[in-house]
DNA sequence: TATGAATGAGACTTCATTCAT
DNA sequence: GATGAATGAAGTCTCATTCAT
């Protein structure tokens, strides 16, 4: 795990870099967070592409010169997003996530938790525009692969409170299977902008809960 | 299912409408079929955006100049290669699932099956250059969605012969979930060109078990 | 001088490579050199900086994108301009200087032509084009110096005809200071536009053959 | 030489209106002149369009609104510059050069000393960063033509003093070769950055001394 | 029918200049 | 007066598409 943080601290410094400067004052904050927040809604819509710079800079109510203050090119634009999109995310999870055993709710509480998380930050059209057009930039898919690591190596961590019966190896490989069947289902339904998924978000409950409870039995004691 | 038909006929008819013409003769088709899967491999490495005419068809190991001899823009030819793309999926499922209630196998091997159907098409650089651009052109969102449709439908009318008890509602409900986790999660995989996949295959399948097997269970005489 | 072959062929080659494609065609290398022309005239009147592409592909009666299929970009133009104008010069050069000993004129006739060459190729457009823009391009600038040294080296061999009592060290001295004074005066003619130079052209010889007449009568015999 | 005067007041006067403010305190004239050493180093290296206004205001350690306070644009940046050095250049030929024949010494000193001045005030960058940006600017190439006139006119007179029985016309050609063979010589040696130029100096008084000792001795009596 | 040169609209990006603080 | 963020005109370059050979 110090392992993840390292490479996802690199990761997230390469990004950083990207920036022409970092907004400190309010005002200059509130204008980078709009045009992060324009750009995202083109992303999301047209798609990195075929979204101009100048499109990006209208849909901020500000010029294209104030955009490249900011950002030294279009890529740089996505990273940023990208970077506030991960962080959300990752900031999410830990404040679903308890930190300590001592904390621990029900198995099941904690997993419908994990799945509304996720289903919540979906409805975030940042993170639509992040998810859509990310296959286009390798080093965010790092970034992405860095996260998904992390919140595998949090989870396989956190069923060792309820499975301690279970070895690291399969901790781990439920680990993964699960937060991939909830990331998956729940992103599919971002590139469908699929209505029905709330509507769908009990029986995914189910799923997970069909898949673990067998397995928490087997090991739940040491 | 019928409407389906009608809803795929007329999306397919769109596509195939954008071509200039059709390869009849054995020589045509086969550069056709050449230039297709010389911008699937395009696509899929760079994306539709950053894919070129030019490349495409040097790639094909032909001239620009014959591309648009069959196809009259870029988009058709994504189109033409969705297509294919689409109805090979069909081909697929139609050759794994049993058509008529009288030849089924066990709920269990034909969920493994349908697993492993995906699992191999997915490796497909045609399929991985589909659905990694999928979301850029509205039309074949639509035929995909058609096409998921018809998977859910057909998978529900395979699901009324092992869980005959069950209300329709519930079956399609049931259906939906389980094409969605196995598309999902493996579509995750195409995108984030998951080795491990491979490895998560049956781990997979177990997760589409212990959803499915309860309810098989309850419903299984009318 | 054969180093400076080596040198001067090095440069060439990069300059070469600096073309996307180079034009065999009759028709093709027509354009390409009307682009080249065209060029000239803009780098001459304006300056490099300040020529845009479009202007140079308006007055070689063109496209942009036709500019582009031969110049992969601006400076590719001014190079291949000044890859053109050097070669001249070394042309001229070649023409004007008798290779052999054997058939040596008296040394103020040869002189004479030489200055009188200089100042016929100054009245090329290209050659101001590109002796107005030449210190931005730092590869040119090194290309030129070959030149430079290559004429150096040559006129020293040629004095070696007339004075063979001087030793190598000072025959170099004495023909850089020729072959300076002469360049110089008559490049500044180019830079001022310098209606005068023609008229200054035989006081021009006779400042060379002021300075080189002692010279030569004390060294006549080794 | 009233007229020259005349022209160069005008050109002067016109340069000059191109400040927004001239500098009187101190302060304020430490500033400007800071700004035009800083421009001067950076349209020596980069040339005139290369440079930025930024990089001028950065590299004088001020601020581009500060620099827009003296200078209404780009242009008066680079004319400033040039009427200092233009001023410099006629302040070290006025330096040098006798101001009445009563004060004459032998030709050949007083043409090694216009050697080495002509030397020395091109190693100063601000000479450099004018001369090689000259081109570009038609009022300055004009100021330049009036300055290069008048030191025509002031060695044609003083070459009065030693070669009396040469008339006018003779005087005034053999003095602009003078002037251009100088002049030419050594501003080669700005663009060529070359490093030679210290040693090839005194070759250089030997072309002039050659050059002008018969034509003087030829006249130097009524 | 095959080829690939020609075209030009449009995207990205820079930078001179202004102006609010 | 000093600062530097904001603006947008204008330049470079790409690439989908056409068309002459």
């Amino acid at each position: 795990m110090l392992e993840c943080e390292v490479r996802l601290g690199l990761v997230k410094g390469a990004m950083s870099t990207r920036l022409r400067k970092r907004p400190v004052q309010a005002r200059s904050r509130k204008r980078f967070e709009g045009i992060l927040d324009a750009a995202a809604d083109q992303f999301a819509e047209h798609g990195f592409d075929k979204t101009t710079m100048d499109a990006i800079a209208a849909a901020a109510g500000t010029s294209i010169g104030s955009v490249y203050q900011y950002f030294p090119d279009k890529d740089a634009v996505f990273f940023a997003l990208a970077e506030r999109v991960l962080e959300q995310s990752r900031g999410l999870f830990d404040a679903l996530m308890p930190a300590m055993e001592a904390e621990r709710p029900p198995w099941e509480a904690l997993l419908d938790r994990m799945v509304d998380g996720f289903a919540v930050i979906n409805r975030d059209p940042s993170v639509r525009a992040v998810w859509r057009n990310l296959q286009l930039h390798g080093e965010i898919v790092e970034a992405d692969a860095a996260l998904h690591e992390e919140l595998i190596v949090r989870t396989t961590e956190i069923f060792g409170w309820y499975a301690p019966g279970a070895d690291a190896a399969e901790r781990r490989r439920v680990a993964t299977m699960t937060v991939d069947v909830i990331g998956a289902v729940l992103f599919i339904g971002i590139l469908r902008d699929d209505e029905r998924t709330p509507q769908m978000r009990d029986e995914l409950k189910l799923v997970i809960r069909r898949y673990l409870e067998p397995w928490i039995q087997a090991h739940q004691s040491k």
